[in-house]
DNA sequence: CGATGTATTGAACTCGATCAAACAGTGTGG
DNA sequence: CCACACTGTTTGATCGAGTTCAATACATCG
């Protein structure tokens, strides 16, 4: 199994950060001991979330900080006519929903796209606690200002990149986390539908499926529904990288990826 | 005459935050006197940035927060194959680079449109300060899930939206800021090239000219050079609304907006 | 088994990009 | 003052990547 089955039989409130398998993703693991033990007392957890189900939508009250704790979640905002952009998807330990602190309401909605579970913390407890434990502040903080990095990164992605860059930037990238997160870099499961994956990539389905049938003939990728194999991790990065030299494309391999 | 004209003729040695103009739209706006005290002698500032002249570039070290005190400047991001991406465009009373924080490298680069200034605060200082004096660091997280949340909505942006509502959208966008320092709504200068704008919109410089062509002819701007004028709020609004109404588009207004 | 949601594939179309040319300001130097 | 180069903007003609529409395949589940 993979990322997503982590944890998923637990039941809401036997969780504990001292057997979270996610932990070592989590600022959690930032902590000293003692700001640990100020840290468990914060966290609740909701029900393990199913399928579709969301942890918070846009305009919720924003009264806990979100945390991954097993599964795979989606983020998402919706504009005025109806027009869906999602903006992420989160692992364990991944901190969601602080845009929206700002204005003490979510922005943003998130969705379990597997059996996940989303740990609390509350906000009022979290700053208190971080009055005399600055190390707490400090890790939302660098989880806000990678956010930010990221945001542009992808804005990158989505004003400049052609399709196909972008559909191998983000399969190197769900390679990369899934091996920070000890699974297979090479053997990738894909949680999330083709539509959620257009959609995050600013495509429709047919050209994401498209593009999965022509990395797969190129010899890049092997398909097989979810499941994705890189078999050329060096022709995929290149591909990513807009290094254009696999020229003839399809049907054969053409040269050594030296040249 | 307008936004990127404040305060151009200073020298970078008399700026005081006691007689910036534009204080009220700075974080220290937010803080109580002794706050204020504090932030004051922590303001160091740059000679004057001529246009085109950089504040920082990606990969500098991060040693100061950046606030922009007058002008306009555009911060971006180069990715590895000399794409640029321009994330934003600043006036003052924004902060600047916080993503890179986590890095203590920036991972942006920031240059004046127009002559302009930039505050800089030393990072060492502002963190010890921070300390007896919480509401600055509380003020710069403000700034950050601000820019978080901006980011997402400019995701949505490049990924959904059509070129013409993305134009659209970028005029509204700036008129309401106008505003808010204090410039007419209607009359609005574009300080930065067709080009700049027209790569923030993940367009080319073609599209938007064209674009400011056709949404003259429908009688919603009056462009000249870098003035726009902007005659029908409201329908400008729906063209970035998408509310498709102004069916007939260019040539004769066909009904009232009403409908 | 049919029903439903997801994925692939093909054919035609379209929006925005690309290529190319002309035009308008703004200096700069003779 | 004009010739010039230079940069930014507009406009036209053509192209193409990715969308749209439509049909089919494929799983999973009642």
């Amino acid at each position: 199994m993979s990322l997503q089955h982590v944890n998923m039989s637990l039941s809401g409130q036997n969780i504990s950060c001292d057997t979270c398998h996610a932990a070592k993703y989590c600022m959690y693991a930032a902590l000293t001991c003692s700001e640990q033990d100020e840290f468990k007392k914060m966290v609740r957890h909701q029900t393990p979330l199913r399928p579709g189900e969301h942890s918070f939508i846009a305009g919720d009250r924003l009264k806990s900080i979100h945390i991954v704790h097993s599964g795979l979640v989606k983020s998402y905002i919706d504009s005025s006519d109806g027009e869906r952009q999602i903006t992420g998807f989160h692992l364990p330990g991944d901190v969601l929903g602080l845009n929206g602190m700002h204005l003490k309401n979510h922005t943003d909605s998130v969705d379990a796209l597997v059996t996940s579970d989303v740990c609390q913390i509350d906000l009022a407890q979290f700053v208190h606690a971080s009055k005399s434990k600055p190390m707490l502040r400090q890790q939302l903080l660098l989880a806000a200002y990678r956010q930010l990095s990221n945001g542009q990164k992808m804005m990158l992605m989505l004003g400049k990149v052609s399709a196909e860059r972008r559909l191998a930037y983000f399969l190197l990238n769900l390679s990369r986390r899934s091996k920070e997160h000890g699974l297979s870099p090479d053997q990738i499961t894909l949680s999330m539908t083709r539509q959620d994956i257009a959609n995050y990539l600013g495509l429709v389905v047919e050209t994401v499926s498209r593009l999965f049938t022509k990395l797969q003939h190129d010899g890049i990728l092997n398909v097989e529904r979810r499941t994705v194999n890189i078999n050329n991790y060096k022709m995929l990065e290149n591909v990513a990288e807009n290094h254009h030299d696999h020229s003839g494309s399809s049907a054969k391999f053409q040269r050594k990826l030296t040249l």
